[in-house]
DNA sequence: GTAATTTCTTAAACTACTTTAATGGTCGGT
DNA sequence: ACCGACCATTAAAGTAGTTTAAGAAATTAC
């Protein structure tokens, strides 16, 4: 059954009556993403937050000189939007990309409206895991403003093993901040291991 | 009446009901901080989320070199903790202090979540600030991984220009990521005005 | 009101990271 | 099996930002 991960990602947080359950899940529409497919493009609408059932997909922004910024990953049990563009419905600034082949179930803003307003307890659930969200992007921001790149690059290898091996070099220099070049020379020099 | 700010602060979101109002308020304790107080010190328990009656706050990790990253600022009107550790009944990571003499209403963990319990609404309440606390966090990371400290610096000015009023060019600068001198030179260069 | 401390500025030397460019490797498409 | 395109590596030159140091200005403390 498509729904059994997202079920089991909503009930760490909060327990639904079969019949909410239902609900819910009737709300979400599945998709199949194909590699390098996007499923959020910058200037257009951004109407959906997404759940990772299989796959992995990346949000980047891309900046007025072409440089790419790669803002979030999301593999399973995952979710991933453009949040800025979806809380205000307003044009994405990111683009969300399909790194491989994913299978994600969307919810829209309205039904995401409808969601919380029908199922209060939803309210509970996306509170924890905004909290969450805010959280990481604390944490990366300080690490961002305090360590340098190599500790940051060895950090996220910990961190993020899962997904550093499905992903290219310069996509992980680019959710660094830096260049594939200096992420090369950082690997060369493996005082590490 | 010390609670008209953070009633309307609260209504922006959901609407109370008066014996609701009352139940919340008196979850509240009412602190006068002197300038440079700390409400939370590294290392210590993070008990409580603070809101911001009047004066100015700020946020800021120091790494084990001395050199601090400053999280965030908080004025009249916003709430702060360390998010972490407020969440997970942790020793904070980072030092919040008064740049200003400050009036804070906090609110302890134990009644956050009496109070999230008690009037699910706040649960909606939290959603949403949390929600915006996590856009406002990615938005300034694709600033810093995508645009140079200068265009960084006048970019905080325009966002936050009644914070930029009350605090030193020092604090601006570990709020950017870069060294005093450098934003020194940064100012000197006004290509602008 | 004056000393002490911290902040801001300037400038020179330095370093972490970028840019450019060239080479070989890897992968998806036919 | 081959082509084209993108990816990873290396190295040399360049630059954004740091470090160090020292003096001037502003704030704080007595």
């Amino acid at each position: 059954m498509a729904f059994d991960l997202i079920l089991s990602n909503v009930a760490k947080h909060i327990d639904l009556a079969e019949q909410e359950k239902v609900f819910f899940t009737n709300l979400l529409v599945e998709t199949k993403v194909n590699k390098k497919t996007y499923i959020v493009q910058n200037g257009t609408l951004c109407r959906n937050i997404n759940f990772v059932n299989t796959g992995l997909l990346r949000a980047f922004y891309l900046n007025n000189e072409g440089k790419e910024a790669t803002v979030m990953f999301a593999i399973s049990d995952w979710w991933i939007t453009d949040m800025y563009c979806f809380s205000n419905v307003l044009p994405a600034m990111v683009n969300i990309e399909a790194v491989k082949e994913s299978h994600i179930l969307s919810l829209s803003k309205s039904n995401f409206d409808l969601l919380v307003k029908e199922v209060p307890k939803f309210e509970r659930f996306f509170r924890i895991m905004f909290q969450k969200a805010y959280v990481r992007e604390q944490l990366r921001m300080i690490q961002r403003l305090s360590a340098p790149a190599e500790e940051r690059y060895y950090s996220f290898l910990e961190k993020y093993p899962q997904i550093a091996r499905h992903i290219t070099q310069k996509q992980i220099a680019s959710y660094l901040g830096i260049t594939p070049e200096f992420l090369s020379m950082i690997r060369a020099n493996r005082s590490h291991i």
